[in-house]
DNA sequence: GTGAAAGCGCTAACAC
DNA sequence: GTGTTAGCGCTTTCAC
């Protein structure tokens, strides 16, 4: 069997608080003690179970990421990231994929809690509001990634989709697109930011919004959005720039469109977000919104440490400001 | 505070014990107390703490995949597969990179043990000999999955990297290639047996082995595999087809071609390994060999389970077959 | 059918 | 400086 500190405090002849005080550096123990115990440890690979010194209220040093779908290149990197990092500072990381369902959700949350995880790392989307809410209310240290809550008192970090949208829409409006189309995802707090950094530019530049050129898709895979994008492409007068909200709907256009033998960027250009990986191997390269995603991942760990270690209740809500990554897939219009 | 098994106990008036014995369903107990208990439960939302239950010898009902390195997205999927099968089975999965580190993986074995997880799945790669070993002898659980060790009595799940290797090169072969390149990953035993698939098909085929048309790299990132396929591309006698240990070294492959001015498939054959959604973004199209990875894992999860619930001690070992997937990327042979 | 008591491995008062 | 004691929330004999 596994020594437990007992099996130590025999061994060097003192008491089991002994040990335990040694383990944590607390109260005073004599440099001599000290030593011994060290050594017993070191001897016979004392491991403290990290289960019973939770049942005492401590950490467990474990939280939890929750993420929509395991699918998406950018939730890999943001549990890349965060998983990183958290070694840095002596956390694991429990995965759950949502399927962004709000039952799922729920009993992800239930089940984790029962495992007294330490806290919830939210990305990009959580549907549950009334679990949102009552983890809130029972101060929970949560902190919430590429979205926020602006009527909850919760702590964020995110990308400024705002920004990043109206970014996008500038670049293209810059080379003279006026028709711009937009494929977005239902129900995102995201998305619908940076619909509105996209109208804001289509305005400032003196454009009337055109809502039939705003999609929002619920199947946020290459196929929906190639679906959807063939639709925008069909249109009699077709957008002469598509703005995808991420890059795997913008792939799924790009997919659309040379299915169409529409050439891009010559005769269409498309912008997509995140700036995953996938943009440097698509053809031609995809230009996209880059989201600062390392400092997100590790932004929301520390706001999330914070809390569980208690320091500092002031929580944060935290806005990075995303980049413009300009590569071939977007062009000056091509006037006819 | 959260309710305990005592609170539930006192609202019903009975003991702990008849409490723990209906959450277990052990023991006899009359239909109207279980009821009784049962609704008390739901009103005080009781959530037993898994943690104490743990301590008793339970489950934790957690168990730890180890992975190399999430930038890879076949790492990604993996991670998908097996905690969606984890979910069904009531399972969280904790997630580490390792970096191929044998200190990392020592480290996270020994953090995670000590938070007492039912077991591990280690995907692709471990390099740390004594830590797997004394693994094994301690009887933890483990299953390895798209690797395994043939000298070491140790449950695995593999996809047959021989088949694969054999395949993919006679493939090559009927298009009429006899200059194939390979680049692989080093020090990994899947890459070994690639290599030996592909020699036998070239063995079959009456062709001599060349050495230096196998490259094994250390770096299995795009850029690297670009860097090492650029030194096999300006070879004077240049391979007419390279076989990538996976799809990311492939497109890398692809990359340095691009460069080069060689045009894909005419020119130059190009097939990738494990059939990642790169595959259908790049262009042309990347012919790969599937390895069916939804099994994989969930293969790896049974395997598992089996040795966590204890009902089941005898160990498999399981290959599962791979499959050709013909795309764009390669054609027949051009003679010049 | 049900409960009392002991104990999993640890920590935190509070003595000494 | 160090030890005694109690208890975290649960499960498990074993007795009734």
């Amino acid at each position: 069997m596994k020594p437990t500190i007992y099996d130590i405090a025999r061994e060097a002849g003192v008491s089991a608080t002994t040990v335990s005080k040694v383990i944590n550096n607390k109260g005073r123990i004599s440099e001599k003690t000290r030593k011994k115990i060290m050594q017993i440890m070191e001897e016979l690979h004392y491991q403290p179970n990290v289960l019973a010194s939770a049942m005492k209220g401590k950490s467990t040093y474990t939280i939890a990421l929750l993420i929509p779908d395991m699918a998406n290149p950018i939730y890999a990197q943001y549990l890349k990231y965060i998983e990183e990092y958290g070694q840095e500072l002596g956390f694991n990381i429990v995965m759950c994929s949502t399927g962004s369902d709000p039952d799922k959700e729920a009993k992800h949350i239930a089940l984790l809690r029962q495992k007294r995880v330490d806290g919830f790392i939210i990305a990009s989307i959580f549907k549950n509001e009334t679990v949102l809410k009552q983890l809130i209310q029972e101060k929970v240290p949560i902190a919430l990634m590429a979205f926020e809550r602006s009527e909850l008192p919760v702590a964020s970090v995110t990308g400024d989709d705002y920004l990043g949208g109206y970014l996008a829409t500038e670049h293209l409006l810059s080379l003279g697109h006026r028709r711009i189309g937009i494929i977005t995802e239902e129900e995102t707090i995201s998305g619908k930011e940076r619909i509105k950094g996209y109208e804001k530019a289509l305005l400032n530049a003196g454009i009337e919004v055109e809502p039939s050129l705003i999609v929002a898709i619920n199947d946020p895979t290459i196929e929906g959005a190639e679906k959807h994008a063939r639709k925008l492409l069909d249109r009699e007068q077709r957008p002469t720039a598509i703005f995808g909200y991420n890059d795997v709907l913008a792939i799924g256009a790009m997919q659309a469109a040379k299915e169409r033998g529409i050439i891009i960027p010559d005769e269409l250009s498309i912008i997509g977000f995140d700036n995953t990986v996938m943009c440097k191997i698509v053809e031609p390269r995809l230009s996209s919104v880059a989201m600062p995603i390392q400092e997100l991942g590790r932004k929301a760990m520390e706001l999330l440490v914070r809390q569980i270690e208690g320091n500092d209740n002031t929580k944060q809500r935290i806005s990075l400001l995303p980049e413009l990554v300009i590569r071939q897939s977007t062009a000056i219009l091509n006037e006819k």
